[in-house]
DNA sequence: TATTGTTATACTCTATAACTATA
DNA sequence: TATAGTTATAGAGTATAACAATA
């Protein structure tokens, strides 16, 4: 029948918000006092279950969006990468996009393959491998990012304009901070060569 | 090195956000005309990025915190919503959470193993199992969402009290929406028999 | 000796298919 | 015949370990 894939978990339906919806109402139906909570507003207290859903909604819309280029949302992220701060070593790449670097041989590999990137040798080093983006796959990055655009307005489209900002405002925060207690990549060389039109 | 798990990507590091800040100033920088988006606020427009990065966390956090739970956050779901629902037959259980129901015989051998939930007959139906919580089951619930509810707090340490009742308001509202498009759960019957206290 | 990158292999988790027992 | 649940197995994706080339 096939159900969706595993992310993690913590996504799927929300056993909470019903749970602690019975709990409440079985607390006050037994005539007990009132509880922590003072409103009925105990569907918002759901945090996982509603990140879980968000997020995979936009994994699931970011992957249909990037679905023809290869090794998916990683290939666009060394794209992105690329494009964006100029040539990367192979290694390097890998940890800052939090990818084991076997994984990364085959995922260049096929981005190599569909001339995205090249690898060159590293002037400075013989062992080391430059990954640098062709003119194919800028151009290619840039439809990704139309694309992926489209896909975040589709999954935010129940909020307004000024309720849209203000989300992304707070969810950054918060990324921010997780990013900083759990940090997934050291190298934050911001150095960077511009890259053109887009 | 063990990297982190794949978690259904467009998580790890923020490539279009340097990429954007990059382009946005290599437009800038050669003159060229004020973009779409007026402030140098850009770092705002990376959804998938900070979705990743905070979903990430999260689970990480409550995969923590489920830790001793057979089956981890899928267990907890289990248990949770055969606590506040009452008992479910297997399959509609593992309809409703969108776990194959393949999978689902594995997760409730270990459950049963570890004295949380019991299958009884359906009285109804000699093929279906019933799945019931324990005593024990319903305390170690208990359990787990205090720690639960611990994390959330935790990943949404950098907000104040306002802030985020604001952000789970709307990401409750964006996950409704997103669930209603795609609905993970069909039987949305909200029959109940209250629980006690927790 | 340590590091970059590759290859081969093992491991984990999920989905498919075939089977038993009931309906 | 169709459905609830189990089992075995195949499949996708990741991590480990051993290797060649270079530092």
């Amino acid at each position: 029948m096939a159900y969706t894939t595993y992310d993690g978990d913590m996504t799927s339906t929300p056993p909470d918000v019903k749970g602690r919806i019975a709990r409440e109402v079985a607390r006050r139906g037994a005539g007990g006092v009132e509880p922590q909570v003072a409103s009925g507003a105990p569907v918002e207290s759901d945090l996982g279950w509603a990140l879980g859903v968000v997020f995979r909604r936009y994994a699931k819309a970011a992957a249909a969006a990037l679905e023809d280029v290869p090794g998916g949302p990683r290939g666009y992220q060394v794209l992105a990468t690329t494009v964006a701060e100029g040539p990367r070593r192979q290694l390097d790449l890998a940890a800052q996009l939090a990818v084991d670097r076997t994984v990364m041989t085959y995922l260049l590999d096929d981005l190599e393959k569909a001339d995205l990137v090249q690898r060159q040798a590293d002037p400075a080093d013989r062992r080391a491998r430059l990954i640098v983006p062709t003119d194919q796959g800028k151009e290619v990055l840039c439809e990704m990012e139309r694309r992926l655009s489209t896909a975040e307005d589709e999954v935010l489209g129940s909020l307004d304009q000024a309720e849209r900002s203000s989300f992304r405002l707070l969810l950054q925060r918060v990324a921010m901070k997780a990013n900083a207690i759990d940090p997934v990549h050291n190298a934050c060389d911001l150095a960077d060569d511009a890259v053109d039109d887009c």
